[in-house]
DNA sequence: AACTGCATGTTTACGTTGTCAACATTATGC
DNA sequence: GCATAATGTTGACAACGTAAACATGCAGTT
């Protein structure tokens, strides 16, 4: 009766999973203090490790930025798809509905939702995974809006314009709620 | 006929007037690269002072956002506060065109709009100036929209509450045609 | 015109940071 | 078991933010 997963033995290995430790504490550092704050070495020293540790994880300190973003991207996703499925009889409720549970989540992760928009802390990367995460989150919505579409309950304008108005709308008040 | 200014003699004093200066070429940087990558180091060079001279302006390199920020507030401001004059008669055509030029300067300053929302760059400093640049520039919207009520063209709700939700719109648009 | 004080700029220095290269260790596949 | 890749460590370097001590030049007083 072995255990089947593929790494994960029993005995401590070098650290565990280091990779997703320095993730969680560097959410938890960026909601104690601003990004520009947070460095790589003070991560490792509270993680445990040597200062150099991290980059066996992560190219770059921008590279972990893009990993906790494209992390974050994964997470709205999941909490969204049950709210656009609960609701797929009524595409208009399950559109408003969207539209609190983005603020929500936004309110709930500060740190990661920042991390979207801010480009200071993401621009030099390019991460495909970044992109696609990012992409599949907004997609919920479009899917929605298009099934509106279907039924009639839309204007006849591109899904994505649709989207977009709305995304805009939501996103505004999450901006503005985050930053008081 | 002598100058009656107090400062600014004919002869090249030691810089000029390096504080503005600096404001300037930190903008012009922003433009070309994100703001972490921003060093008053290289700021100091590009302008041919030593490199602590900034020192001398701006207590720190959050103080320098700030302050970039807070003549941000200002300039659009400047910008503003004609449009809502132009349309002081119909104050819903006013309130459009706000919103309007709100996007439009975001759109020709994105390195001065990106300060105003990006925590991670103003944070720890709690400049009053700032601050107060923030809250007069959004005073040209309330503004409008407070003689809006009073003509009865809109709800009675709260003037901090119109706006905000105006607000919250425009930004969002702003907003996502930024970052695309 | 010399003196004084203040604003401005420079030099030097310290500790921290991101990141690289070389090395050590451990888990995993054959 | 052994080779190999994955993971962690040590040491180093240049760049950075920032503080302290010092230098310079302008303004106003006498």
């Amino acid at each position: 009766m072995t255990v089947s997963t593929k790494h994960r033995s029993a005995s401590n290995y070098h650290h565990g999973d280091l990779r997703q430790q320095l993730i969680d504490v560097a959410c938890q550092q960026l909601l104690e203090s601003s990004a520009d704050q947070l460095s790589l070495r003070a991560l490792a020293r509270r993680v445990g490790v040597s200062q150099t540790a991290p980059y066996r994880h992560f190219e770059s300190k921008n590279a972990l930025f893009a990993a906790i973003a494209t992390q974050g991207f994964e997470l709205m996703t999941e909490d969204l798809l049950p709210v656009a499925a609960r609701h797929s009889d009524d595409i208009v409720q399950a559109t408003v509905e969207l539209g609190l549970a983005y603020i929500r989540w936004s309110l709930r992760h500060p740190e990661k939702y920042q991390l979207f928009f801010d480009s200071s802390l993401l621009d030099p990367v390019n991460h495909a995974a970044l992109k696609l995460a990012g992409a599949e989150c907004f997609a919920v919505l479009t899917g929605t809006i298009q099934r509106g579409k279907d039924q009639g309950l839309f204007l006849d304008k591109p899904v994505e314009l649709l989207a977009g108005t709305i995304w805009a709308r939501v996103h505004g008040l999450a901006s503005l709620l985050r930053t008081q």
